[in-house]
DNA sequence: GTCTATAAAGAGATAGAC
DNA sequence: GTCTATCTCTTTATAGAC
């Protein structure tokens, strides 16, 4: 965790002018930048202009490029485990949890689309010893919706014929990735994507024996 | 499709030594680099010394560095394309239509690894126009398999309570994404992960309703 | 078709004033 | 905390011999 941006270093930085601390602007910033161009396309002096800062005033805030890729990646994660863990938490049946998971998971990832995305994207671009410490991160996240899936499949809700870690890789493949393409302006909110997500990866694609909705219960 | 690298634009060069000509090799060895550490931080001369030459021999070969990226996502995308319709042209029902479309899918990305995920991962990497290619490319990829799907709600065997254009992107998240984890050392080998995502997407990671399989009839 | 040598541009990062 | 100015390194790509 050294090295690290952190939104508000300095408390009293918070309220001047545009409501967002420098260093806060600059990861939000940076992650549009990367996300939409690539990391190592993305040049310091793009993001200083797009800061209104000169290139060398970045340096006040961080000791390298690279800070910035390993603190957005930082947040992303921290920050879509303690939502998935809050949902996960009010729900009270192994399948309302389920769903309530992947709630959690989309909502919070397209909340902060370019910061999730630069994460699954370009962590490669990371130092083999910060890129370990994002995979730990990663790992600890794989680990919590494996643990969901597992009591779900002991209580006999989810089947057994597929491992506990295919279903939990195969569920992170589906809803990760949507942020490749789900727009705000598209047939879906990011709730309603969430639920249908959830009603395919429950029940599957393939219409329910006698139209018998699985789906009772919202929560 | 001008200025791409093509696997033999000279038969002859095929049978010197190694088996494969150094156009192919030039692409494959690309697609490695490009994959595990990204298109913008491969350089030219960590390219030119795997392949044994020198840097400035590769221009030889190439035009620009992005001719590369260029050729191995329109590779991969024909690969896909072609053997996927392949795969579904042997199917005789819309069920088994949609089991071969996954098979078809992951085999020949898994098969072409390297070349996918590069072309999954760095479109955003090529000049406008060139992207605009490959992108047109993957939306006809993108249209087939919205076309099996569709064919499969039509004739009453998919739900229609989620869109059509959903299943198709969800689909495609849940293949597509596997090649980030997937191992040849791992517990399942590349048709049979296939055949654990068809049964996962048709049937869902719910257990059916009496423990029939609706699995029946492999193909 | 491959080589040696080099051109030309752009990158990340630092020094030190204000 | 931001500025101007600059250093140093690496990159892609080319010229021209063999």
């Amino acid at each position: 965790v050294r090295d690290s941006i952190r939104p508000s270093d300095n408390p009293t930085e918070e309220t001047s002018g545009s409501g967002k601390s420098v260093p806060a602007r600059l990861l939000s910033t940076a992650a549009g930048l990367f996300w939409s161009q690539g990391y190592a396309n993305t040049t310091t002096r793009q993001l200083s202009r797009e800061l209104g800062l000169q290139k060398a005033s970045l340096y006040y805030h961080m000791e390298k490029k690279e800070d910035l890729l390993y603190s957005i990646c930082v947040e992303s994660l921290r920050h879509t485990l303690s939502r998935a863990r809050a949902e996960v938490a009010k729900a009270t049946s192994p399948r309302s949890r389920i769903q309530a998971l992947i709630r959690g998971h989309v909502t919070s990832t397209l909340e902060e689309k370019d910061k999730h995305a630069t994460m699954l994207t370009e962590l490669r671009s990371l130092s083999p010893d910060r890129r370990g410490e994002v995979v730990a991160l990663r790992d600890e996240y794989e680990d919590f919706v494996k643990s969901v899936i597992l009591e779900a499949q002991r209580s006999g809700v989810l089947r057994e014929d597929l491992s506990a870690k295919l279903l939990t890789l195969g569920l992170l493949d589906l809803l990760n990735w949507s942020i490749f393409w789900f727009s705000e302006r598209g047939e879906l909110d990011s709730t309603e994507l969430a639920d249908a997500f959830a009603a395919l990866f429950l029940d599957g694609a393939v219409v329910s024996p006698d139209g018998i909705p699985s789906n009772r219960g919202g929560a």
